[in-house]
DNA sequence: GACGAAAAGTTATGCTCCATAACAAACACG
DNA sequence: CGTGTTTGTTATGGAGCATAACTTTTCGTC
């Protein structure tokens, strides 16, 4: 039995990376900003600035890492909410996994910026990088409900149901896990899903939709993701 | 006659400003980024740093005038473009307010980021202030769209009729002018397809619909402003 | 036309932050 | 113990924001 495969040093290295990007969080939260100085993190940390770069190269080294460990959070938000509810209520699922979506972002508008905002171009997404595949992990967690509901023959056809042979090739080229299961058709009902979703999910974020107030805006995502739902054939309890 | 209501002075100074925002938007298109550096515009300008100092106060001022210009940039595009349409053929005239909302915000994603993404901390919008009353305008461009729709009795029942009393009590509040021409429920519908457009837009104009491919991102884009239509009530010509 | 004030632009300067270099302390492991 | 690695420090340079003090240009007015 190897006891330790990960040494002393190893753990604290990890425990030190962790406390750095809990303090860039927190920042972030703090300030409003996605712009976190290294000086701001080592002093909250007890450190001084240039101990920082034993951990990351620059301030981008520290974003990616930073962006992808968003998208491990975001995904995981919503896949456990998507799982609390019983499988066989698809329209739960999706109200429960939008809800977390929109909620994960609204708590924390930084960290949405971070991985939805205008892309930094110092740092530029490796492809099949880390970054990129917690990105695909996380929206995929959106797509399993459609798959679910495909397998289980609950999927309605979506509202619009002409699809172009682009993306019938694109959804078969770049997702052929989907192939046979879900139809080009709700692969594109699907994309329209996210993209509608997320279209309020910003807007709330960044305080576009205060002028409707609490109420009203909640009211009014329950009737978008209603919207969503019967537009993309996902069954609704009547 | 008055011939002269601006003397000579006041015109230089304002095709200084002007100069200056032209450098910076310049200077955002070719950085990708949305911070403009002082050192850069003057230097774009022929000028020393400090001389910008004369025209604003600080990042930030120049940063809110930059974001009015936008809002009035896009509100602009958008109504050109709707308006460039037959006025009986609604469908049309939305298709077309939603590609240039598109357009607009993929051929420049930074001045779409200056006013969509998440607000910088420093530049609070002043309530009523230009900014405020300059998004308001832009954003009514594409409710004009409703309506119209509903002053031609055109305007069908959205997808989803159900309405909370807060949303239409924000209805009547916020938005009184539409009171008896536009239904609370036309009213959310309007606000979701706002939503959903934009959430396409974000989606696009940073990046993460790349994957999709050119010709299957327009054909989606295409399905997606038809299914938009189709939930709010806008008729589309068969 | 000439003078005084205002506007516009320049150089000089201080501050903060990123980033690197050079050095010191702590620690694992033989 | 003692040696090499890791982790942290202080010292330093460079870039950019912002202000101050000074110079030049421009406009209105006598």
């Amino acid at each position: 039995m190897t006891d330790v495969v990960v040494t002393r040093r190893e753990r604290a290295r990890a425990a030190t990376i962790a406390e750095i990007k809990e303090a860039a969080f927190g920042l972030m939260a703090e300030s409003g900003t996605i712009d976190v100085r290294f000086t701001d993190i080592a002093r909250v940390m007890g450190m001084t600035p240039p101990a920082l770069y034993r951990y990351y190269a620059d301030r981008d080294d520290l974003l990616g890492d930073l962006i992808s460990d968003c998208y491990e959070h975001l995904g995981a938000a919503v896949a456990q909410a998507r799982d609390a509810v019983d499988p066989d209520d698809l329209g739960g699922r999706w109200y429960a996994a939008a809800t977390a979506y929109r909620e994960w972002a609204r708590t924390q508008p930084q960290r949405f910026a971070l991985i939805f905002g205008l892309p930094v171009p110092g740092y530029v997404a490796p492809e099949d990088g880390p970054t990129t595949e917690a990105a695909k992990r996380a929206m995929s967690q959106l797509g399993d409900l459609f798959v679910s509901a495909a397998q289980a023959g609950s999927l309605r056809p979506p509202l619009v149901t002409e699809v172009s042979d682009a993306i019938a090739d694109c959804a078969s080229d770049k997702h052929p896990e989907l192939d046979g299961i879900v139809p080009p058709e709700s692969f594109q009902a699907m994309l329209q899903a996210w993209a509608s979703l997320h279209g309020f999910t910003c807007l709330e974020a960044y305080g576009h939709l205060d002028w409707v107030g609490d109420e009203a805006r909640d009211a009014l995502f329950r009737g978008h993701v209603a919207m969503i739902a019967q537009a993309a054939g996902i069954p609704v309890p009547n």
